[in-house]
RNA sequence: GGCCCCAUCGUCUAGUGGCCGAGGACACCACCCUCUCAAGGUGGAGACACGGGUUCGAAUCCCGUUGGGGCUGCCA
């Protein structure tokens, strides 16, 4: 391979939650890297002083490094670099390229409010203002030259030409004295050496500025190669528009909540915009690190369709080997005390809504807000019951959230019963009563030694016979009183594991019940 | 308003002038399997935004229209 090692940037500014968009990004840039045994390089983009706490720098480490994109160099901080801005900025003010602005928002738009084109109108352009006025600085702007246009080369979409006249003369430095994302970015990628800008479309509009910024450097100091820009598509919601914080569930981290797997959401991660050779949609990381082209990516919009990954870590759940999906399900299931624990939370990130689609009706996940506790008591859980359920669990969820909805009424004491499920199969079935009744005779007929799957099912068969059914009218009333749900895992292996007393118990419970609330 | 980007089934996409009477996947519908629910299997419905060119031939190239989006901050 010819030519400069490839060095390419991921640089987030620190929110508080990875955004599954940077996520994307940080995806096709890491993409990238690995095939080309280049260096994937994390910067935080934190020049606003708002913008840097810690915690979320390590919230940006810890999503990324379970997403298994962990950064070749960094994080580094544009909050600890100010002395290279700096020093650019000088550089800059002596070949000329700057000049001071003492405009107030206020100003600017009062004289420009009745102007065609809106923005700054170059006012201080020729007043040759110091930089400093006593003890305060002053904001700084980049003289754009009247005429001509900066062609910015972009391997996805062509040549996008910005006319000069449109680009008005933007603001390097704030009059705090701090520098501006453009200006920073531009003197990091020099100073970085990054080869290759691969960022999202909402950038493109800067790039003029960012190219007419790297220019001028070059002018004033040693000139370093302009780096190849790839400006990806937008992730969008279902009205088109770009994700956003408020009304999109946009946390990586909520995802990961709710048992999406690493390598199920980087794959659907990498089908938005781009897409693998063939008709294979699963596959490997390899796979994606050996095809990925970003000459290939799309040019449109993509809609970030939950379902969709939903199916597919469905199908990653499915593919597991058992004993790795039972040590996957622990955090959900048996959390270890100092370990990772969900944070099961409607308002992280508005997803909401998202388990009701994820999830079956009635299998869902109950309600579980502001805490990754399972709902049954930690020492009620057992190990070898959950381990001999697992098989049957992971063929029937999409996320690793779903099990606990599928597996409590084997921990907990009294599982409630569900209102819908209860209407449907006994409290508005006149036989039910017949069948709860002839199982609670026929399986206490079974020895404790003979309760196994086959022997039960054989029992049930039974009690379908003296009730008039079919075994799967005669199972529903069954189910719902002793797992609260008129689906959930097969029945015989749910009752086997069980055991036969508890089985007989909550029938006899949910006889008591028909009873009380009177004749159906 | 200005600048810029974009346009194939509801959604994600394949398609780079003839292999396309447009392929796959999710979602949807039907059937099969079946102790519920899933999973799985089979089948079905479903798209080249519109109008002009160029060409023997266009989803593919060009122009325009329409529609959508992004940017337009001393945020990034």
């Amino acid at each position: 391979m010819v030519g400069p090692a490839v060095r390419v940037r991921f640089a987030p500014s620190p929110t508080g939650y990875f955004h599954v968009g940077s996520a994307r990004t940080a995806l096709f840039n890491w993409l990238f890297a690995r095939q080309q045994e280049g260096v994937f390089i994390l910067r935080i983009e934190d020049t606003d002083a708002e913008r840097n706490r810690e915690e979320w720098v390590e919230g940006i480490l810890s999503a990324m490094s379970w997403l298994n994109m962990s950064p070749d160099e960094g994080p580094y901080r544009q909050s600890e670099r100010s002395h290279l801005y700096r020093e650019a900025v000088d550089a800059l003010w002596d070949g000329g390229y700057l000049y001071a602005c003492d405009c107030s928002r206020a100003d600017v738009e009062e004289r420009t409010a009745t102007n065609a084109t809106p923005g700054y109108d170059g006012h201080c352009r020729e007043r040759g203002l110091s930089p400093t006025d006593g003890d305060t600085s002053r904001a700084l702007r980049f003289r754009v030259p009247d005429d001509g246009v900066t062609v910015v080369r972009d391997v996805i979409r062509g040549e996008v030409s910005f006319p000069h006249r449109s680009l008005e003369d933007f603001v390097v430095v704030k009059s705090s004295g701090q520098p501006l994302f453009v200006l920073a970015n531009v003197v990091d990628d020099r100073d970085m050496a990054i080869t290759h800008v691969i960022r999202g479309e909402d950038l493109l509009p800067t790039t003029p500025k960012a190219v007419m910024l790297w220019q001028s450097l070059d002018a004033v100091g040693p000139a370093v190669p302009l780096p190849t820009f790839a400006h990806l598509p937008m992730l969008v919601n279902e009205q088109r528009k770009k994700l956003s914080k408020r009304r999109d569930p946009v946390a990586v981290e909520s995802y990961r909540d709710q048992g999406y797997l690493p390598e199920a959401f980087c794959n659907y991660l990498a089908l938005l915009g781009w897409s693998p050779p063939g008709d294979a949609e699963k596959v490997p990381v390899q796979v994606l690190v050996d095809e990925f082209r970003l000459e290939d990516v799309h040019h449109a919009p993509a809609f970030f369709d939950v379902r969709k990954l939903t199916h597919l870590n469905g199908e990653y759940v499915r593919e597991l080997p058992v004993t790795d999906f039972v040590a996957a399900c622990r955090p959900w299931v048996s959390p270890v005390p100092g370990e990772w624990v969900p944070a099961i939370d409607a308002d992280v990130a508005g997803v909401a809504g998202v388990a009701g689609v994820a999830g079956v009706a009635g299998v869902a996940s109950p309600e579980r807000t502001g805490t990754g506790a399972p709902p049954w008591p930690a020492e009620r859980f057992d190990e070898e019951v959950f381990e001999a359920m697992a098989p049957l669990v992971q063929e029937r969820v999409s996320t690793l959230g779903e099990v606990v909805g599928m597996v409590d009424f084997l921990f907990l004491v009294d599982p409630d019963i569900d209102d819908a499920s209860w209407d449907k199969a006994i409290a508005r079935d006149p036989g039910s009563t017949a069948v709860l009744d002839a199982a609670v005779s026929v399986y206490g007929s079974v020895p404790p030694d003979g309760w196994a799957p086959e022997r039960i099912r054989a029992a049930t068969e039974s009690v379908g016979e003296t009730t008039g059914r079919k075994l799967s009218k005669a199972q529903a009333p069954i189910r719902v009183a002793v797992t609260g749900r008129t689906v959930g895992p097969p029945l015989f292996e749910s009752l086997a594991l069980l055991g036969r007393d508890e089985v007989v118990r909550r029938l006899e419970a949910a006889r008591r019940r028909v009873a009380l609330s009177g004749p159906p």
